[in-house]
DNA sequence: TCACCGTGTTAGGTTCCCCAAAAATGTTTA
DNA sequence: TAAACATTTTTGGGGAACCTAACACGGTGA
C-alpha cells in the first residue's frame, strides 16, 4: 500500500544511496553531492523530504540510512537500471555510457509491461537466434572502429 | 547552431503543439491545455517563453504557429516518439497504450546513438529472423488472452 | 585542550512549471 | 447590435529542486 508519491528526483537520490552504501559502507551527503553532481545543500533538502516520506532515516550531523521502504524503491528502481543497460548492451550493442546514461532516465518511467518484456525479449532472442544477434553487434562494433 | 536550451516540457509543448496543427490546422490554446493535460493559463506561460526564444509565433489572442526552428525541434522530437513507439510495438510487443507512454517520456532523453541503434536493430531482425519475431510476438499476444 | 578544517546545515533566493480566480477579448445568437 | 457564451489572458501564488553565502558541528593535530 504506497500511497505516497516518490518523484523521479527523489527515486535517483534513494537509488544513490543504495548504492553508497551497498559499495561504501556509509552515505555521506557529500558523496551523494557527487555522484548526484549537486551541492550539498541539495543534499540536505532531499534527506528532509525522504525522512518525512519514511523513506530515510536521518537525524541532522547523525549517520544516513534508508528504511525498508526507501531500499525497497531503491532496490526496484536499480534492477530497471541493470536490466535496461543490460539491454541496450547486450543486445542492441550501444556504447556502455550511453547506456549507461539513457538506462538512467528511462529507469524512473518505464512501464513495468516494458520491463518485462524486455527481460522476455532478450532472453528469446538469445536462444532462438544468438548467431543473428552475434552477427548484428559484430556489425555494429566494426562499425564503430 | 542551437545555443538555447528547450526543456523537456518545452519539447513536450512544441510537439503537441506541431500534431495539433498537422491534424487541426489550428493550434488553440484550449487544445493544447487539453493534450497536455493542463490549464490553461500554463498554457500561455509556455507560449511566451517560446515566443521567447523563437520557436513559436505569439501575439496575444491571435493565432498560434511554430516558427521554422520551432517546428524543426519539434519534429525531431516526434520522430523519435514514432520510432519508439513502433520499436515497443512491432518488436517487443507491448500494448500500444503502454508504448505509448513509454516513448512519450523517453522520447526526450534517448541518445541519438541510441535512436539510430534502435532503427537498425528493428530492420536487422526484422530481415533475418523475421519468423522468430513473430513467434515471440505470437506467444505474447496469446499469453494476454 | 583548543584551534582548525572538512563536512553538514540553515537562510534566503532563483527558475521552472503549475494552478484558481478574475479580467479581457472574441464569437455567436437573439 | 448587444447580450450571452467561449476562449484567452493577467494576477497572484505555490511547490519542487536547485544554488550561494554564511554558520554550526566535530574530529584531528599542535
Amino acid at each position: 500500500m504506497r500511497w505516497l508519491t516518490v518523484s523521479k528526483r527523489e527515486e535517483e537520490y534513494l537509488e544513490t544511496m543504495y548504492l553508497l552504501h551497498k559499495n561504501k559502507g556509509v552515505i555521506r551527503v557529500k558523496d551523494i553531492a557527487r555522484v548526484m553532481r549537486v551541492k550539498p545543500p541539495s543534499v540536505v533538502d532531499a534527506l528532509k523530504k525522504l525522512a518525512e516520506k519514511g523513506l530515510v532515516e536521518y537525524e541532522k550531523y547523525d549517520r544516513i540510512l534508508l528504511t525498508d521502504e526507501g531500499r525497497k524503491i531503491a532496490e526496484e528502481v536499480y534492477s530497471k537500471h541493470v536490466l535496461l543497460t543490460k539491454f541496450f548492451i547486450d543486445i542492441l550493442g550501444i556504447p556502455p555510457e550511453v547506456a549507461e546514461q539513457d538506462a538512467c532516465q528511462f529507469e524512473h518511467y518505464v512501464h513495468e509491461v516494458t520491463v518485462e518484456r524486455i527481460k522476455e525479449f532478450a532472453a528469446f532472442i538469445q536462444e532462438q537466434c544468438p548467431y543473428v544477434l552475434k552477427q548484428f553487434l559484430k556489425e555494429k562494433i566494426e562499425e564503430a572502429d
